[in-house]
DNA sequence: GAGTGGTCTAGACCACTGT
DNA sequence: CAGTGGTCTAGACCACTCC
């Protein structure tokens, strides 16, 4: 007595975990299913959905529906940011053959593309209190995203968000046609007198946006990694808060953590 | 020339982004919708559907459908490993004084276990990969869960793989019904001369099984958190891998990176 | 044009929640 | 019991892909 579409997705979904149907194979048509099942043209896309919600197959329209290969995934670790700490102080020529986004995907800079915009804004509530100012701040914030060329989705939606007042020193971080910053984020804070002691993310999944999902090019029913990255000085004040979104299905997080020796 | 169910989507998103919907209120019925825009009950549905998967609304079979309350999430943070490791070395009696203190601190770390299941394995290929042992390799796996005794569904679902040669000179860890380990898994691997010294957490989001769902009370379009932690001990061999499944609509991780100073 | 999945209808009936 | 959402049908037509 259990659903139809319950019934049609299980025996879809044991085919695919037996490997009768392996990835990258083509499912029988929704037309063929509905024959085979004896169930109506609704009932099989009902089973269907319910497989593409678990991620094991992709549909396409005018071509079938797909057994889902599995996605390389792009490691970010947050060893990057000793290492993009260290990077801020060695000469000019040896630092632009790289940057932070290369350090964990192993690429190098010509396949990475960068649009950067900027504008000016105050903190809203939500930024004040995670940053530990007062709303109304003046802000600096860039908003970005960082591409591999040979792809057409970006790796991730980043909007960075900076206290205008402590950057202002150095005129170059306000004009958004000097992106990226010569010698980085970091380097550049240090030309304000900013060093950062502390670095803070704090990871969520949750569904995307409809406007996410169209700009990473994401199947129906995967989420997002949700990283909010705030960066404390020395002084233990926020110098930097910065929310990235990263697709759930090409993206892996790997933190370390070093433990005091007993 | 939209699509009828996007228009209504749209409309309704934009209800409760306007708060004219807020959090809690029920969303008029399905028939009641279907007379408003003059399409039928599968067209609704399919509004709806789209809602749902961005997370904006939880359908109630019998009740209606309701404008979704954020969940509030539980924080896991890296900082636990250290506090866990102080732990492992004081007395019983300091143990249970310092739980109270550092719970405020946000170290929750009064989660029970409950139901924890103990078997026999042996390193499969991908197992053994991650563990950097030889394939075959005799395991204990625990499997168990923890939940807050005030929610019905668990926190997590784990699984921890741990080498059977090296702690079963400690006859008390191959004992499921010892379980909770006393003094805490830390304090148990010191009883058999390990100590750990890093550990590697790799974070990914993916749809939950269908088990998972059940298990965890997850509605749909939501996601998991998968955490596989690593601990290397300090000849950097792996101690222990463990795979944690965390419900994404209520789980935040916390991870903070300390800076060599200039 | 043939074959695929996507949208939609009008209506039936089932299953769950409340009173 | 009335009111809600969930399953299902039979059929129409649309939109996309590939030959």
């Amino acid at each position: 007595m259990a659903k139809a579409y319950e019934r049609i997705a299980d025996e879809l979904r044991d085919s695919i975990r037996a490997g009768q149907l392996a990835p990258g194979d083509r499912l029988p048509a929704e037309s063929e299913l509905s024959e085979r099942f004896g169930r109506s043209h609704v009932t099989i896309r009902e089973a269907l959905r319910v497989l593409q919600t678990e991620g094991l197959i992709e549909k396409q329209h005018g071509r079938g529906s797909f057994v889902r290969q599995p996605r390389t995934k792009v490691r970010r670790t947050n060893e990057r940011h000793q290492w993009e700490k260290d990077r801020a102080r060695i000469s000019e020529e040896q630092r632009s053959e790289t940057g932070a986004a290369e350090h964990d995907t192993g690429l190098t800079v010509n396949d990475l593309v960068f649009r950067a915009s900027y504008r000016d804004g105050a903190a809203s509530p939500e930024i004040a209190k995670a940053m530990g100012i007062p709303e109304g701040t003046p802000l600096l914030e860039r908003v970005y995203r960082t591409r591999y060329s040979a792809e057409r989705a970006p790796l991730g939606l980043i909007t960075s968000h900076l206290v205008r007042e402590r950057i202002e020193a150095n005129p170059d971080l306000l004009d958004e046609t000097k992106e990226p910053w010569p010698g980085g984020t970091w380097n550049q804070l240090l030309t304000v007198g900013i060093e950062i002691d502390r670095i803070e993310e704090l990871v969520t999944a949750r569904p995307p946006t409809a406007e996410e999902a169209e700009e990473l090019d994401l199947p129906p029913g995967t989420s997002v990694l949700q990283l909010r990255k705030t960066s404390y000085d020395t002084e233990g004040n926020v110098a930097e808060m910065s929310d990235v979104i990263l697709p759930g299905d090409r993206t892996e997080l790997l933190f370390t953590t070093h433990l005091e020796r007993w």
